[in-house]
Order: structure tokens, then C-alpha cells, then sequence
DNA sequence: TAAGAAATAAACTTTTTAGTATATTTTTGT
DNA sequence: ACAAAAATATACTAAAAAGTTTATTTCTTA
């Protein structure tokens, strides 16, 4: 079991999370977490270092969480294409995230972008992961004679990756959901089309 | 000829554009402005009433330089695809963007979701109408022969812009252009699917 | 159940950033 | 060349956010 200490700090990061993912790292505050968590500041500062420390802690507990649930919704799916349609269901509802504000690497990896060197390596190797992970199902999927060896495994992956990454914030931004459908259908029937 | 106090005033305005862009609303700082231009606070405060009047108008100034800069790019093409491949490429460096800091829309997208009401529905409007017109393009381009009606110009067009959009993030973090020429390609040969 | 750990309360200090004031100098356009 | 406009220099004040301190209370867990 968990000691009440890292009860606490689990507490505050999930807390702190949507606050950060909604209004950034530049944006959110102390008092912001504090007035979440109806906590004191000593509390706060008795399990981290400083508003830096928090956010970088709170950054890591949002990709890793963000990580988990993706692998999970993937390793669902049986088949290569099972895997990849789940992924691509994964913000059907851009409006509705899991965790409040939309996609927590995009946001960050915007945010990152000028500002945090450290945070946008994080990032950059998150979404190269992925993008190998989305490769090697695709790859699976030709080797197993589920799809054609037409079918481009890093073209189709970076494109789905960045097409719905780029809907979420466009839906968000526009307030509806309903250009999502259009794009996943035409993701879907894509890969379909290179099914044998 | 524009008075001096317009011409400091859209001098200040270039120069905290790519600072704002690059720092977010939240991140950037008066202090920033002030020591990009070389110019005192009473100068500036001569010409916003403050932080928050300087980042709106910032914003307006990114998004309405964006907008002409993209309708110039389009107007050079002649037909319906040469109009939709101009806009394709536009952002095919995405690593140096002709704003400092990647595409002003996108970035102030993701921050103003949760956070800035106004300059999200401003943003919001955008989008809408950048979409209205990629889809009556591709209406022309069918209308005219130049496409079949099988291509669906609200998919298209959605599909392309969330795609490019997301791959200018993806591209900037990961600091490398490769990946988009895969999907302009992709995109174009796509597009090129449904020609007559 | 007692000792130690964790959290509170409340009043601080510090730092950063925003914003103000004004006398002086420079620049501009007629 | 001169009056008005624009910008500077300097020294502020104000506000917001971060971070500290310490005595006290509450909770945990061995």
C-alpha cells in the first residue's frame, strides 16, 4: 500500500493534471492547485521542490497516464486492423477527452515547441515511439496477409497520427465533434481499401 | 504614408508577433516586447493600454497576416488542384515557418481552448471559413471537370488541413521536415485519385 | 496508543511582472 | 526653423505569483 505521502503527491498530480493540460504550463499556477486540491501551500511544498519541479512531475504523469491508456485501447484490438481502428477511436470525442483540454501531448508539444528543450525531447521521443509502434502493426498486419504490401506502413501512420491529432484541436477550437466522424471513416475505409 | 506613431506601433506589432507565437499569450512578457524592440515603456504603453490590448492585437495581427499570406499562396494557382497543392505546401518546411514559432492559427488554437474565449471563437471563425473555402475549391474543381463528384470536398478538406496542421506540430517537435514531404505526397496523390 | 509523519493556519518575504509618472530629449512634418 | 508629436530616461507604485517560516493540529502506522 501506498504511504499517505505518496498518496498525497498522486493526489496532487492528478489534480494538477487537467489544470496544466487546460491552461498550460506558462498558465497555471500555484494557487490554481492549491485552490484544486484544497490543500496548503506547506503541504504543496512539502512533496515538491517548487512551481518547476511540479510542473515537470505533473508533465510526466500526464504523458505516462496519456501512454498507458493508449497502449491499453490498442492491445485490445486482435488484429493489426483492430489495433489501429481502436487508435483511431481513441478521440472520436474531441470534445470529451479522458483527461480535461484535449490531447495532453499535443498541447504540450506545442507549448514545448520554443520554450521547454527538455520537456519537447520528451515529446519528440513519445510521438517517434509511436509512430514505430504504429509501423510495426502495419508491418505485422502485410507480414500476416491482413493488408497489401501497397500500403506505405510510416506514410499511413504519420498521416492518421497527425490528422487526428490536428482534428482534436480543430473540433475543439470550432466546438463540435462532427468533422471527426468524416475523417476517422475516411482513415478507416484507407486502410481498408489496402486489405486483401 | 503611414505617421510615425502608426509605423512604431506596426513595428512593435512584427516584432512581438513572433515572440508571442513562439512564448504563447501566457508566456510571453512585456519585458520581452520591450527588449525586442528596443523601445521604452512609455513608448509602448503610448500605443497599447496594455498586455492583454497588445495580445489581442498581436493575435489579430498574426492571424490577419496568416490569412493574407495563405490567399496570396492560393491565388497563384490557376486551376482547382493547383490552388489545393499550393496551400499543401505551404507549410512543407515546417521547420521554418515564415512566422518564428510554426503556424500562429494552431498555436493559438491550443492555448486559447480553456483560456481565452474571444480569440478562441475568433480562432474558431477562422477555421470555419478557411474550410468553407478549401471545400468550395474543390466544388470548382469538380464543377469544372477537373475532379470527379466522387471526392468528398468537406472530407478533403478537413482531412488535409487537420493533417497538415498536425504534422507541423509533430515535424517541429521531433525538429525534422522528413515526415510531412510523405504525407504532401500521400495527400496529392490522393487528390490527383479523383482526377478526370 | 504513542511517536513520528503529514497537513494546517496564518503571517510572512521575495521575485517577477505589470503599470504609472514626469521631466527631458529627439524626431517629424509643415 | 519651429511647434507638436513621439520617444527616452529614470524612478517609481502596484499587483500577482512564488516561496518561506513556524507553531499547532491531525492523522498514520508500527
Amino acid at each position: 500500500m501506498l504511504t499517505k505521502a505518496e498518496r498525497t503527491k498522486q493526489f496532487i498530480l492528478e489534480t494538477a493534471a487537467p489544470i496544466f493540460n487546460q491552461k498550460g504550463i506558462s498558465g497555471a499556477n500555484i494557487d490554481d492547485v492549491l485552490a484544486a486540491t484544497k490543500l496548503t501551500k506547506g503541504c504543496l511544498y512539502g512533496h515538491f521542490e517548487g512551481k518547476e519541479d511540479l510542473a515537470l512531475q505533473v508533465v510526466d504523469f500526464m504523458l505516462n497516464n496519456n501512454g498507458e491508456k493508449m497502449l491499453l485501447t490498442i492491445s485490445k484490438g486482435k488484429t493489426a486492423k483492430a489495433k489501429v481502428f481502436a487508435f483511431l477511436d481513441f478521440y472520436k470525442d474531441p470534445l470529451n477527452t479522458y483527461l480535461k483540454g484535449g490531447c495532453p501531448v499535443f498541447n504540450i508539444a506545442v507549448e514545448s515547441d520554443d520554450n521547454f528543450p527538455a520537456i519537447k525531447e520528451k515529446i519528440a521521443g513519445i510521438i517517434r515511439h509511436g509512430q514505430e509502434l504504429f509501423v510495426s502493426i502495419l508491418n505485422q498486419g502485410i507480414a500476416g496477409g491482413e493488408f497489401s504490401n501497397k500500403l506505405d506502413p510510416a506514410v499511413y501512420a504519420f498521416k492518421a497520427v497527425a490528422a487526428v491529432e490536428g482534428a482534436v484541436v480543430m473540433c475543439r477550437s470550432m466546438n463540435t465533434a462532427k468533422p471527426m466522424a468524416g475523417l476517422l471513416r475516411g482513415l478507416k475505409a484507407e486502410l481498408e481499401s489496402y486489405a486483401i
